[in-house]
Order: C-alpha cells, then structure tokens, then sequence
DNA sequence: TTTGTTTGCGTCAGTTTAACGCGAAGTAAC
DNA sequence: GTTACTTCGCGTTAAACTGACGCAAACAAA
C-alpha cells in the first residue's frame, strides 16, 4: 500500500468574488493576467491552497497581496470540479465571495497582474477559466441573502441613510422596491439604529444617518420581491 | 519554476450525510471503519476523489461500492478544510448530502466497513473526525431547504398521502405544525397532484394518495415555523 | 348500531403586505 | 422673502396571508 500523500491529488485553488458598491453600482473586482492561461484576459483573482492553509488564510493572501485588502466580510459559496475549468490539469476550485467598501481601500495590482479593475456586474467583459459560472453563482448569493441576512451594511460607509439602504437593495436586487414599505421594514426589524445625525450639504431635506444595529441577527427581517407585472 | 503537478497538493475527499426517512424517523447511515484512523468507531460515509472523477461520481461512487446505492437526490453542501480535521494529514472534504427512501435499497456494507447501519438522526454515536460538525450543517440545510424547496417527496414513496407528507415536515423540523394549515398550502401551491386513488386498509379514513408536482418549482411555496410559546 | 379516530373542508380574527397620499424639510430660482 | 421643486418621514387602507380551531364525512372495531 502506498504511503498516504503519495497518491495523486487534483491541485486545490480559491478563487474569490469581490464585491463592492459605489455610485449605485455593483461591482466585481477582475485581474488582468500576465502569465498563460488565460495570458492579457480579466479572470477573478484566486490562488492554490498551500499545504498549511485553511481556505481564509488563502483568501487572506489574495486579498492581501494581489488587492491590497483586508479584513473584509467573506463567505464560502461552492466548490467547483468540472475535470477541464483549468487547461493546465485538474484544479479544483473553491469559490469564496467578498464583500467590500471600495472607498476603504485603494486597489493595487499584485506582481503577477497586468491590472486590477472594478467592473459593473451588469456590463463583464468574457471571463477566463470558469469564472463567469463562479460569478454568476455568487451574485445569486448575494441576491439571496441579502433578503434574510444583514449583509447591505457591509457595502456601505458606517453611516448611511435608509435612501442610500434602499438604493443598495434595488441595485443589488435588480427591481424596484416601494421606498415607503421599505423604510417601514427597516425600522421595524431594528436593521438599524438611528444616530440622531443628519447627512447635510445635498439638495434636498437632508436625511438621517443611521448606523448598523450588530446585535441584529439573521432572519430578523424578510424583503420580498414583487412578483412581475 | 516547478512543473504544474510537483507542489503539493491537500488530498481530496468527499464526506456523504445519506438521510433516509421510514416509520417516522429521520435517519443518517453510518459506516463502521475496519481500518485505521477511527478503526471501529461510526462515521459517514466517504472516499477520495481521483484525479478524473467529479464530485458526483465520487459520490456515485461510494454510494455503489459502500452502501449499494445509486440514483439518488445529492446537493453539495460545503468543503470543509480545518488543517487537523484527518490525523493521517491535510484532507480537505467536500460534504455531499443525499435524500432517499430506504425502501428502496438495501444496504450492503463494503469491504472497508465492518457495519454499515441507520442511526436515527437525534441518536446518533460519536462520530469520527469532524463528521459530528458535517452531520449539523447538513441537517440544518435539509432543515432550511424543505420550508421553501419541495424536496420532501425524495424521501417518501411515490405516492404518499398528505399526512405522510405533514409527518415528515414535523420529524425534520422537529415542531407541530397545524394539520390543517399545512394541508392548505400545500395544496394551494400545488406541491402535489391528486391521483385519485386511496390508501386502504388502514383502520380509519382512508386518505387519497398524490404524486409530487414535478413541474412545480422552487420558491413556489413557504412553510412557516410557528415561534416558541 | 355505536364508538372512536382520521381525513377533508371551512370559518374567522389578527397580522402582514402592497399601494399610495401628504405635509415638512431643504435648495435653488426669482 | 416668495415660489417652485425635490426628498424625506410618517400615515392610511384594502387585500392577502396566517394561525387557531370547528365540524362532519369516512372508515374500522366493538
């Protein structure tokens, strides 16, 4: 019987969805490569599995040295296997997405990238390996979730008003939401807490800044979508 | 610069959580190793994944040659990569869990296994490595996914009265949930089709026997939990 | 025929949702 | 200052849904 690591094992990657919201966008975070495969195509960044890393730990690196981030909320979504998604043998990959405030970090391509860009989520360019299938999954996620769990507030400055909540919501969500209803919701689950600050210098009536309630806990609130019309 | 397959890779494995459902108990099937690590001690059942194969035919796989299986209802439900999960080194597993009806198989101990058995899922024995920890989050999603996602229908026969139906939602969830409340959404939502026919010979009533809905989709109905009293 | 249980259908009060009205707060134009 | 316009915060109402439960038909056993 061979001994246990000399049995052939697929290579092992991440590879991360990095969201972040800016202008009323959603975006993703692409990486120009510089090496084969995929040489000059935009792919998501991502990285192997060294011997002695828990998957955050690989996130943790990527993030730290092909973005030049940290500390950001991350979730494990799945794990992909079809036998040819790398053309340089077997790599299974493990998908993780992000969630980020693009204004808290300056973004900085690593030495193994020609460049590093925010990219509409609506408008990507053709994605190298799998990536547009480990995209897609990930902001169904995103959807999903953000329905049950409080993860809005992860895109968000600290403070926030609800309009710039509610905002998020259609972005994300792809719809309109009932700005009324949506407020109620809101409040009434105690998403947030209000500061008793106002955001001052815009146009108009200048709203209120609340910020995240962290004692909130999953399924406290529940958005629904309209049904189509 | 190494070629692609010399650094060293995690092994890969898939871990089953097979849950089965008969005369009103949730069970798992357990696997009693014959070999060291946990020699003798219940575990679920698993296998590493070969450099050609899917996850699925992993688990097809395994199903096969361990427990006599095939044809049955798999999802992934998360890869899990704590460095001293497995004593003989770094094992990354891939939790797959699987939704049958016992009624249909019968299961065969492979030749790995001294005992393969069902263990009613609130009863369960220790379980080796981290399996106790797969077990959770996998009844957790059967316990999530069966409130809006009709897979409840796996785990029955092909027909199956609508109590059936309402014990099997009671022994997932682990509540009461009000018979006629029950039988009303699921009916409105056309969770399943009358076919007319009756169960006979029991000693009361005797109920009419549908057929899971196989055009209705996910999402399409929403069972409530009723809150602590 | 009577008794006891299960099954299928219905009722109703309380809650939640969807749609939308409205006046106060603010800026800009005059 | 006054007027015009937009956003913000709060309220109202009809419709839909939920949770709790009543009740009679269907069946087996006594």
């Amino acid at each position: 019987m061979k001994a246990f690591h000399e049995y052939q094992n697929p290579s092992l990657a991440v590879d991360l969805v990095v969201f972040g919201y800016h202008d009323n966008t959603l975006s993703v975070l692409l990486l120009n490569r510089k090496e084969e495969p995929f040489k000059d195509c935009w792919t998501l960044p991502g990285g192997f599995v060294q011997m002695q890393e828990t998957f955050l730990d690989t996130c943790s690196r990527i993030l730290q040295t092909k973005l030049g981030m940290k500390e950001v909320f991350l979730e494990q979504l799945y794990s992909f296997d079809a036998p040819d998604r790398d053309p340089r043998g077997r790599v299974i990959a493990v998908g993780y997405y992000a969630l980020i405030n693009p204004a808290k970090f300056q973004v900085v391509a690593g030495s193994m990238a020609n460049d590093v860009k925010w990219f509409n989520v609506r408008k990507l360019p053709t994605l190298g390996f799998d990536h547009k299938h480990i995209f897609r999954q990930a902001l169904q996620r995103l959807k999903s979730k953000i329905l049950y769990d409080p993860v809005g507030f992860e895109l968000l400055d600290e403070l926030f008003t609800i309009t710039e909540l509610h905002e998020l919501y259609e972005c994300v969500l792809q719809t309109t939401l009932d700005r009324r209803n949506f407020r109620r919701k809101i409040l009434d689950a105690a998403y947030v807490i209000n500061t008793g600050m106002k955001r001052e210098g815009l146009k108009n009536r200048h709203p209120e800044l609340y910020k995240f309630n962290k004692q909130l806990k999953k399924n406290s609130f529940q958005i629904h979508i309209p049904t189509e019309p």
